[in-house]
DNA sequence: ATCAGCATGTAAGGCGTTACATGATTCA
DNA sequence: TGAATCATGTAACGCCTTACATGCTGAT
């Protein structure tokens, strides 16, 4: 069942959408959910044998210059299309959408949230004021340039958020927009008040 | 040097400000820092004991019902103060001083952040709106409590803000307050979208 | 007398990262 | 030809949590 490897239900949940390979698994998760989840190859591999052994997820054929054939021709699994590369696409089973299911009506949620600026602002009269304003300042230029690119992907998604597919997808970028934008005003706010002395 | 265990400098910047034992330094954490950084006893007195043999903190005699006396009488070091509990005290050295100074300017933060909350709503085509609905609506009166807990501590600490101290402090909770409305925002917008259709 | 809170610690195990190892393909 | 990107995977190691083990103190 997948125990509690979150990057299982990460996996589970973009295959839910799409059939993918593990090097697109970490390109998704690099991209519009980088905010709010990681991963790397380290767990991504890993957690993709372990949920084909348990039957969550299986191997298929690509289905790039044809369409409809989702069944696997070839015993040994490696995709040989085009070329001869190994290349692994995994699609979910219906056990995989039954997990996610399952863990979604499960109301127990854990938001880990280990914020090392906040952390050095909190201790920050161990040193000089100067290194905290050097601090929030780099915190908000980091902020300001995700949070460009969070609005390209909220204002792309506000056109199509009335498919229910992408309406998840514009609400979760929309967490995004809406807490970074916060972020920048406190820094605005923290910065007046560090500076006032 | 304390590698990187971040556990590390979150105890050395708690002794920074007072003397602690491990239990207190748990209760500390728990209190108002844990919206952005939590801690376990089984990271806690291993951190301890590795930081002490470092020379970054050091046992000391704890100092209720007397004035100034910071030195060790016992080797044994267990503080047999006014009963004859074993209980630890520390205080932090210069060279941990050092160490706190040197984590503060060094200027690569890694903010890391798991929002399973989000992680669920990314998903959430995959099950009924109302699943969504209900999970938004359990953060939301999660994130409710919590603010309503920040605020008190918000309320307390302008009070002393003036005061270099808790000036850091009223800054961070004030971080918690900032974004924690901004989720509630989201929260109402999002409910009233998935309510829509 | 019992329970909550104070207080310290260890053991097992899970989760995840970094770095490494390998090799094909595509494009300049 | 060489670099970037595609693509899969392992090994070592680190960090942390959970659960357990132990025992004192103070209040009801």
């Amino acid at each position: 069942m997948a125990k509690d490897r979150k990057i299982d239900m990460v996996i589970l949940g973009l295959l839910s959408h799409e059939n993918l390979t593990g090097y697109d698994i970490k390109k998704r998760i690099d991209g519009g959910i980088s905010f709010f989840w990681k991963g790397s190859y380290g767990s991504i591999y890993p957690s993709l044998n372990a949920m084909e052994k348990e039957g969550l997820i299986i191997r298929t054929l690509s289905d790039n210059n044809s369409e409809a054939n989702n069944r696997i021709e070839d015993e040994k699994t490696k995709d040989k299309e085009t070329k001869g590369r190994a290349k692994i696409l995994y699609s979910i089973t219906d056990a995989g959408v039954e997990c996610v299911k399952a863990w979604l009506e499960d109301s127990k949620v854990t938001n880990d949230l280990k914020y090392e600026t906040l952390l050095k602002l909190f201790f920050g009269g161990v040193a000089e004021t100067e290194i905290t304003i050097k601090n929030i300042k780099e915190f908000e230029e980091d902020i300001r340039k995700s949070l460009a690119v969070l609005k390209v992907y909220q204002d792309n998604l506000a056109k199509v958020k009335d498919d229910k597919e992408h309406l998840y997808y514009y609400l979760t970028v929309s967490f995004g927009v809406t807490t970074y934008e916060g972020y920048l005003k406190w820094c605005e706010e923290s910065l007046k008040m560090l500076k006032a002395d």
